[in-house]
DNA sequence: AGTCAAGCTTTAGTATACAAGAATTGCTTC
DNA sequence: GAAGCAATTCTTGTATACTAAAGCTTGACT
């Protein structure tokens, strides 16, 4: 795609959010950083601006840029949110989705189901991905598409982890079956409320997940 | 709010875009634009950056700035899809309004209704915007509340227009009255329903006034 | 001894200078 | 005369130098 430097620094930041080299709160020093990229403060800067666009760091004027995970607040509404995004681009493809799509739908969760009875997260991930990247695309609508895209994106790293919860995959699984049957027969609500349930779940799972942890963590 | 200089040339190009000092394909020359604002390139190219993420310009490597206006597939894309956020917002909404930001609703509509009464658009374009502002806030999700707000700020220019069409401040008035009813006796389907409606009228209005426009143009 | 102010340091914001790439124009050749 | 290539010029992208503002430290005065 894009391989400025602004681009390469922008992903690269992003990843050390994600991954925790950088946590909430971070002060994201700007000579610093520059001279580890190698390259100058402007085209730093301009990353930074394009990480504050997406929320993820905080950008306090002549104070400097804050790293800005969400707290678990934020992160109950933006997966709420996805829930209803993917709803709408369900209610929308059970209209309009093509009979292809259909069967790469099917397709993909026969994968999926294969990578359950392996226990592999990886490819059931991958399967996983690109069963919802092609609810978004049969959305028949690009704009709603890419935010859909954007936000699934950014939500990635705290799905992630829940599929590695017992018996999730299995559950995942079904609730796409439901998906598909309600797509197949062009019932626009029951597309929407199928994967509106279907997200909704994960972000119980996730919550309770991170609830877990802080215990463990005490 | 912010007063950075690249936050003040930001909206003031946006403005310009949207009364159509720049249209379609028009580049916007750095060093000519620069120095009209009275700054130098730097803080100028950190405004069009800004742009290029709301989509109003197109960002070409090595190539330059060029205004993008949304085409009509778009728009209509981007209705469709305001269209579906408000209705999530109503969704929301009618499960977790409070009887204040009820009554503020039913002031607003009354406040409406008196402008129509005296054919005031302008009165009725703010009190308007506040029984939305009102419905996105009481979706009782941040998150949500804001992507709409970006939204529904994008379309802005557009759907001022078709307050103009004959009649069209009375339907939007009794399509409003729909709206607090459905809130009222917390009716999620129903408040979902009326506000998706609500809105798609609007994008299509503006579809047909703007075939008309081209028609006339021709 | 505590508090307030002044200046000092640090750092974000801006300007300018420089480098590299793309486009256009003019020249040469077929 | 047209087409292709090269050179020049215009413009974006990057680096660096400068400016100004915010916070901290230190010193003086109460």
């Amino acid at each position: 795609m894009e391989k400025r430097p602004a681009d390469i620094i922008a992903k690269d930041l992003e990843e050390r959010i994600f991954d925790g080299t950088f946590s909430d709160g971070d002060r994201l020093d700007e000579v610093r950083l520059a001279e580890q990229f190698g390259v100058s403060r402007t085209p730093f800067r301009e990353a930074l601006q394009r990480l504050a666009r997406s929320g993820l760091v905080e950008l306090i004027p002549r104070r400097g840029a804050f790293v800005r995970q969400p707290g678990p607040v934020e992160l109950m509404e933006m997966f709420e949110v996805m829930a209803e995004v993917e709803a709408v681009c369900g209610r929308l493809a059970a209209k309009r989705i093509s009979d292809d799509a259909l069967n790469d739908l099917r397709e993909a969760n026969i994968k999926c189901q294969a990578a359950v009875d392996q226990r592999d997260h990886i490819a059931y991930y991958a399967e996983n991905e690109r069963f919802h990247q092609i609810i978004y695309t049969q959305s028949g609508n690009s704009f709603l598409a890419s935010e859909a895209r954007a936000l699934h994106r950014r939500l990635q790293p705290f799905r992630r982890q829940q599929l590695r919860l017992r018996g999730r995959m299995a559950q995942s699984m079904t609730e796409h079956r439901a998906v598909v049957e309600a797509l197949e027969s062009g019932d626009s609500e029951a597309a929407a409320n199928a994967l509106r349930s279907h997200v909704a779940i994960q972000g119980e799972k996730f919550h309770s997940l991170m609830a877990t942890l802080r215990k463990a963590g005490e």
